[in-house]
DNA sequence: GTGAAAGCGCTAACAT
DNA sequence: ATGTTAGCGCTTTCAC
């Protein structure tokens, strides 16, 4: 393929002008312009990136490090992330990890290899060595902004679900169909954003004069089996409730299976509420009702602060809050 | 960051050597080697990935471009592109198309730019568009691979389904359940891969002197919404049948919610088989039996012929056919 | 087993 | 409005 070098020369001017069409064609004669971009594309010239990357220490590439992108939640965040760099110049490398540790490093060595531009993490697990993995990056100087985590201790950009909110106003909706008795669910507490849909859940039984029992949390891993096993262990030590706020949509997958197989009915003899509103809750029956993340939002608001910041050469410094929006669908029925 | 010549002064080696360290260590003499090792870590130096594609105009990088990662069918290729792809030391971008020809095409543009090493098709439409495109790939030289998709005329590697033996297995399990009467809700027939899914269904149906019929199919999109549609169609039409074979998920989901709204009861009333074998299938009510597509081993095994091509300098030129396995749910019973 | 020279294709900085 | 020079950080090639 040509090179700046052939196209400067069969359009009769130096590699600068070639160079400046296509940086800065305002700095280029409109007849020159014309000239070379018709050589150009005669010559199918198309200017090199890596040489560009070489000179200028850009690359346009942002890293996006999430666990897993088959998990439901992901693809959306990926589409928005991607949607919002594309239209910028830029593209997006994916790392799945699996939030083994290791793997987490060695995607950051690779990042840095390639020279990308600033950093995504996506739903990292947020233990002590995720402190550590993302102080690492920050050490670094390279930017980055966290989603769908916060890890406390560490000043990092990141976009969120106001989830403290998410965990009230699902609690509040049973509670405001007449429910009272109301299990729980729990993501493990370990990660911050679960802790806070919990405190969600106290406030609004405070809120309305309603007792909290801590025989009424369960807690277990964000996985469709979990989620049956945790509802197993749940009504096998008490089975006097109403409703239940699972609090991801995968968990109340799993509880699904458990009421289908032990003849529970949702909603008659059950209410269930989630967080997520993945593909799925929509299909299954009933539909789920669910407080809805903005994942498709998150991917999207995330790019943009990491490339706003790129391009001013500042560090990211933005904290974006999303709402979780109430999908009222069939899981849910007013008692008493 | 330390580059490689600051490594190579302070190792007080030729930057050359350090060079061979990091490339060819065998030609390297051990204590020499375990010098600028140790410098190197020190000064955190780290080869530049981007000066080394100026140099050797070799990138690593592959690109994949697909309608949209939404789309359940493809996060799992996705992952078993990248887990090969990146075992081997190459990175996966990838590029939303939305089926859109203009968005198809500046991927490529972008690719090339890129000086990306070869190109993963997923899921293009294969339309007299699609054609074209992939013509224009091969053009360039860039090796390319086909993902779910065979384009006829086009000599080019791909991955593929054995559609024609999934179609004919669908059929066959219906018709060994005691079905006759079964009735297919299909995916658009202009694209190849969907009429070999016809044609099992056609030679099953043979096989066992059953009367093919026209008005049993209907044509819609690979959408949950024209499953929905293209079935309310057909039922309307003619009401006379026992079993329904669809030809993807999406569409049996279509169907679940028209039965449920319509009172007809599966597999009671109606049996239903698809293809494809998304997350949701196993968790919808009743369960979906369906024949699984290996999604995951189609972007691993793309990868495979793809890199192996690059590294070998040599077109790549290999077909793979996957099995589609049939798993056996609920959503089919035996009549008669 | 190690080193010196050249150059990949581009842009920044400085001319004119 | 256009051109000249230098150099980004590597690897290829050739030399010793």
């Amino acid at each position: 393929m040509a090179n700046i070098y052939e196209v400067a020369k069969e359009a009769g001017v130096s590699h600068m002008t070639v160079s400046r069409v296509f940086n800065n064609p305002d700095l280029v004669g409109k007849n020159t312009r014309k000239k070379v971009m018709t050589v150009a594309n005669n010559l199918g010239y198309r200017p090199s990136q890596v040489a560009r990357s070489m000179r200028t220490k850009k690359t346009n590439y942002i890293g996006l490090i999430l666990p897993d992108i088959i998990n439901p939640f992901f693809p959306e965040v990926v589409r928005g992330v991607d949607d919002y760099a594309r239209k910028n110049k830029y593209n997006t490398i994916l790392a799945n990890t699996d939030n083994d540790y290791e793997v987490e490093i060695s995607s950051i060595e690779m990042f840095l290899n390639r020279g990308i531009d600033g950093i995504i993490l996506g739903g990292i697990a947020g233990g002590k060595k995720d402190t550590a993995f993302l102080n690492k990056i920050i050490d670094k100087g390279i930017p980055s902004v966290l989603i769908d985590r916060f890890i406390p201790d560490v000043n990092s950009s990141y976009v969120i679900t106001d989830n403290f909110k998410a965990g009230y106003d699902a609690t509040k909706y049973l509670i405001d169909l007449g429910h009272k008795k109301i299990v729980v669910i729990s993501s493990p507490q370990k990660i911050k954003i679960f802790r806070d849909r919990l405190e969600g859940y106290k406030q609004a039984l405070k809120d309305h004069n309603i007792e909290y029992r801590e025989d009424y949390i369960c807690e277990g891993e964000e996985l469709v089996e979990s989620g049956y096993k945790t509802f197993k262990k749940l009504i096998k030590k008490n089975d006097d409730f109403t409703a239940v706020f699972a609090m991801c949509d995968f968990m109340a997958f799993g509880m699904y299976k458990f009421c289908k197989e032990n003849n529970i009915k949702i909603p008659d003899d059950l209410s269930i509420i989630s967080i997520d509103d993945i593909f799925t809750s929509a299909l299954i029956t009933p539909p789920l009702t669910t407080m809805a993340q903005q994942k498709y939002e998150m991917g999207y608001a995330a790019a943009k602060i990491l490339i706003e910041s790129i391009e001013k050469g500042a560090f990211p410094d933005k904290k974006v809050v999303l709402k979780a929006n109430l999908i009222e669908r069939e899981s849910c029925r007013s008692i008493g």
